[in-house]
DNA sequence: CAAGATTAAATCGTGCACGATATTTATGAT
DNA sequence: ATCATAAATATCGTGCACGATTTAATCTTG
């Protein structure tokens, strides 16, 4: 009974480590000159889509927890991409909105999301197509 | 000219995120049994591939550089999962293999296949079709 | 209303990832 | 042989990710 090992090439876990990489590796000298990490830019692409969000809202979105949001957000914070401010409703929370800076960035994010469909070489709908079967394999992988 | 955002749900970068985020959730708890983390996991399915790569070599399978590798082999030494050696033909480079107990986890790799391909809850074939759409993602990435 | 339970952020410690730099060993050109 | 260069690791500083715990506000229930 061999227990021969699976090689890196046939584990999806490595594929979408891999794959990950090289995304955040395409994304980091473009955020670079922005001053940007990669998941600072994230959080930009939440707040683009719907500003204001309380930082538990942005967990939900991102898959992340203050732990490591609230670091995260202080540095952005003092970098006037966003302003925190405790909610009058429940003090308890902590609403996240974009500053003028913070929404100006906006334009870019088209220029890279260009940069990212160039580097795929590839249509358009294949891309798409793909996408949307990551998304579904990251929905089955925490479903389980 | 609207400069609308491009949300969270239409970004190959997030899909990525989200599911290598999803990837590393399911095999934490498992890893975690061993004291194993996830990048550690990674190198051990590396050695089990080929015993005895340096740390350049391990660094070219794996996308990363000594200034990652260096800290996490030493605690892999530590954890008494490897043994790291200064070759002979040259002092400049340094060896890592798999001790015993390195060598005895391997069994588990495949436990921890099939938990995943579970997790999946679809045909094997089109998981690995999946996997390799995913690969080919990361090569051209990184091309670009 | 008061006491306990729940919720939202924040804090702390450890490990990974990476840019920049340092250190050590090997190689190459003269 | 000597010196400059290159190569392989290692070190250092910063930021992200996460388990565990803490703090403060709110809700619940008697």
């Amino acid at each position: 009974m061999e227990t021969k090992a699976l090689p890196l090439s046939m584990q999806l876990c490595f594929a979408l480590y891999s794959a990950n990489h090289a995304m955040a590796g395409l994304y980091r000298p473009m955020l670079s000159e922005l001053g940007l990490t990669y998941p600072q830019y994230l959080v930009l692409l939440a707040l683009w889509e719907r500003d204001g969000q309380s930082v538990g809202e942005l967990g939900k979105a991102l898959m992340l927890e203050s732990n490591t949001l609230t670091p995260l957000l202080k540095r952005m914070e003092a970098a006037s991409l966003i302003n925190r401010a405790r909610s009058q409703q429940d003090e308890r929370s902590v609403s996240v909105s974009l500053t003028d800076k913070g929404q100006s960035l906006e334009a870019k994010s088209h220029e890279f999301a260009a940069c990212v469909a160039n580097a795929l070489d590839q249509d358009g709908d294949t891309a798409n197509a793909l996408r949307e079967q990551i998304f579904d394999l990251a929905k089955r992988l925490r479903k389980a």
